[in-house]
DNA sequence: TTCCCACTTGTATCGGCGATAGCTCCTTCT
DNA sequence: AGAAGGAGCTATCGCCGATACAAGTGGGAA
């Protein structure tokens, strides 16, 4: 049940035929979102009906079923929506070439983004049954290729990957906390205070101008940690001959 | 409206009047609230009906309505007796004189339950309009109690005010995010770094910050420079292998 | 130009939901 | 015994999501 055919996929054979009117399906699609963008942020329970949408838009519910399929089409098309509202906000911001300048940033932007638009906020991120949606991970993928730049920098400690993995949801539960219980959560430092833990984790604590080659500077760690500590998990002449990689990846061109 | 007369309060006068047969009003409430606990944890989609859960218990509507004013009232209920389990479960832990085993054990069994009781979980950490809970609350102060103890042994940093509230949305974030986006966030290890990024913050600096294990860390960091940016003072076949050792070392023992 | 047909849209409706009005019955106090 | 008041059941209200059906519309074929 409920294939939600949107008509994203029809989109070259739109207006083929039939009466669409003056106006094309997109500028409907458009109008419903936003419709639904704004009674949910009206709504004081969180929640909209297909019925009212329609009403102020001023077509009636087949049209929404046809654009969306059903309900849960219709908030996973708002929420991708939110996200190019997310995605565009962090646009105007990752101009500089510091690339941890702009991971702060990010960070107090998504906090930001949060306390202004919770509604859609909970659409983006709380869980919701059969969603489609794929908002969530592109803001991840967003996280990481910032986390990217900052491996090319040399001052992250993990991969991108991971180091996304840890920031978003730290994010995610400040932010959510926050609007589920503003009482409880009102410390101003807060998020400030969780973003410095995370990020400490994550980046080291130096920022290295200095070294202009992270490769090197990674080989000379990791050969440090192996004099001092020496692993198990490798045969001693794996081990030998590791270091004397490490050592040729160090040289001085 | 909706003043959800809740009959807790009328728990002495209980009986006194009219037939509430050999069975009392409570035992009917915790036969509903364990009902809708069943009926919630096998929805796909996390919803209940207040219909279906009368029907198993085997009253009618009205009774519903009479014990837990509204819905929102039965799911504050339901909330709340979660939070009585999952101090059970605290409970049952906590007994060791060393506060910081017991806030590490209390962060991962907080994961534990969130992945055992994703409905209830969502149910007592998601944002819910009107509710009148006290779970949330009552697990802040829970863990703002262990962290008084940890106070009190001089391995706490902050206030245990605020590190409750650095604490508490950080778990709630990672624990959402596994519920909401299993697949983006299956990485083992997860938990347990966000979990040490955040008490390194707060406690003093006994357990090690970023990682327990420098070699694997020095081995991680490599590997993804590596990746980002090839060497070419190795050969192709010699970076290949070096790579498969550095992961080798990174695996965990 | 005319007919046809695929597609859209409005009407009306279905089943289910949360919530409640009003009657009946029972227990308890006087 | 009679009075009184609370509790439960039946029936129902209004709203919701979703859809069947028929009328309508316009481009393409003859």
């Amino acid at each position: 049940m409920s294939e939600r055919n949107l008509s994203a996929d029809s989109e070259p054979r739109r207006r083929r035929r039939g009466a669409t009117g003056p106006a094309g399906d997109e500028s409907v699609r458009a109008a419903l979102i936003e419709a639904t963008q704004r009674q949910l942020a009206s709504a004081p329970d969180g929640e909209i009906a297909t019925r009212a949408v329609c009403e102020e838009v001023g077509v009636t519910q087949p049209v929404l079923y046809r654009l969306f399929g059903d309900k849960n089409g219709l908030l996973d098309a708002v929420a991708d929506a939110a996200f190019e509202q997310y995605a565009r906000r962090k646009q105007e911001l990752e101009v500089t070439d510091d690339p941890v300048a702009d991971l702060y940033a990010g960070w107090n932007d998504h906090m930001a983004f949060a306390a202004e638009n919770p509604s859609l906020y909970q659409l983006m991120f709380t869980p919701r049954p059969h969603s489609a949606a794929t908002a969530f991970r592109r803001i991840l993928d967003l996280l990481e290729a910032t986390l990217t730049r900052c491996a090319a920098a040399g001052v992250l400690v993990t991969t991108p990957r991971l180091a996304a993995q840890l920031i978003l949801p730290a994010n995610i539960g400040v932010a959510l906390s926050r609007i589920a219980q503003p009482g409880l959560f009102d410390d101003p430092v807060l998020p400030d205070r969780t973003r410095d833990a995370i990020f400490a984790a994550v980046l080291t604590g130096a920022r290295v101008p200095s070294d202009p080659d992270p490769v090197r500077a990674a080989a000379r760690q990791m050969r440090s940690q192996l004099a001092i500590t020496s692993t198990d998990k490798l045969e001693p002449v794996e081990t030998a001959l590791l270091d004397r990689w490490l050592e040729r990846i160090d040289e001085p061109h």
